[in-house]
DNA sequence: TTTATACAGGACTAAATGAGTCGTATTAGC
DNA sequence: GCTAATACGACTCATTTAGTCCTGTATAAA
């Protein structure tokens, strides 16, 4: 519980780097995974998929990189968590709908509820706040 | 992230069933494991668990069960969750206070403010909200 | 005193998830 | 054409979680 993947967090640092750098400026997987040391190939997956989170703009080729494209204040973390991880809850039947063995479950609706102030804590925290 | 483990999820379970008998009552793992369709040794474990962190009391031997010895209200999430799963935190290094390799780590503090404010929350959420 | 029922707990296996690697293809600047 | 960059499927390895097996101990009651 609470643990956020190594995805997650090399994704927060290399947003971070980026926003760090100039507006419009680009910047390679090879030099943030030499800066914090994280393995290349895998943090050129991760770029890719902000890429495809439309967060980053891949830029092909030889002084190729990815920029920053998007406002990171406009992106509150359980959004980005969800981006990252896939849908979020404390226990399955949130996520899926559907209880899998317990019948007369007894803890879901207070769960639930836990649930519900967790993400409205996140929506409202936006990923500026970490990567600033 | 942000989802129970099994283990801590039928421990819940198990606290609400037992809390819904009456005062003093015993419980055997073999009943709630039955009701709850959950498996038998697995609850076992999760039993012997509670009764080492002294929440509920084991009374050995045929008409023996467990019996609920704990206010719950006194127990926050927070405490219940590190009891379970052992220390919560949104990266290791919160955890171990030991950065493995990140030198110049960029996200560390925001992340560390948002861990509190989960604690803080989870500190005030007695766990009688959920077994109740 | 035997039997049945309950907890105790170590050691193991299986399943799921997460982390990381390999190899190859594509794109574009010089 | 060479070099430096992203793209990405397929794989391996490691860790964690879930669940099982087996044997032992305690105790109420027949």
């Amino acid at each position: 519980m609470l643990k956020l993947t190594k995805r997650t967090e090399y994704a927060l640092t290399a947003l971070s780097h980026m926003q760090s750098q100039g507006e419009g400026e680009l910047t390679t997987a090879r030099e943030i995974s030499e800066k914090y040391s994280i393995s290349f190939q895998l943090l050129s997956k991760i770029l890719q998929h902000l890429s495809k989170e439309n967060l980053i703009k891949p830029i092909q080729g030889a002084k190729g990189g990815y920029k920053l494209i998007t406002d990171l204040t406009e992106i509150s973390l359980w959004q980005f968590l969800e981006m990252m991880e896939g849908p979020l809850g404390l226990v399955d039947c949130i996520i899926t709908s559907e209880c899998q063995k317990m019948d007369g479950c007894v803890i879901l609706s207070p769960i639930h509820k836990i649930n519900k102030t967790v993400q409205n804590i996140f929506m409202n925290i936006p990923i500026s706040d970490i990567t600033n």
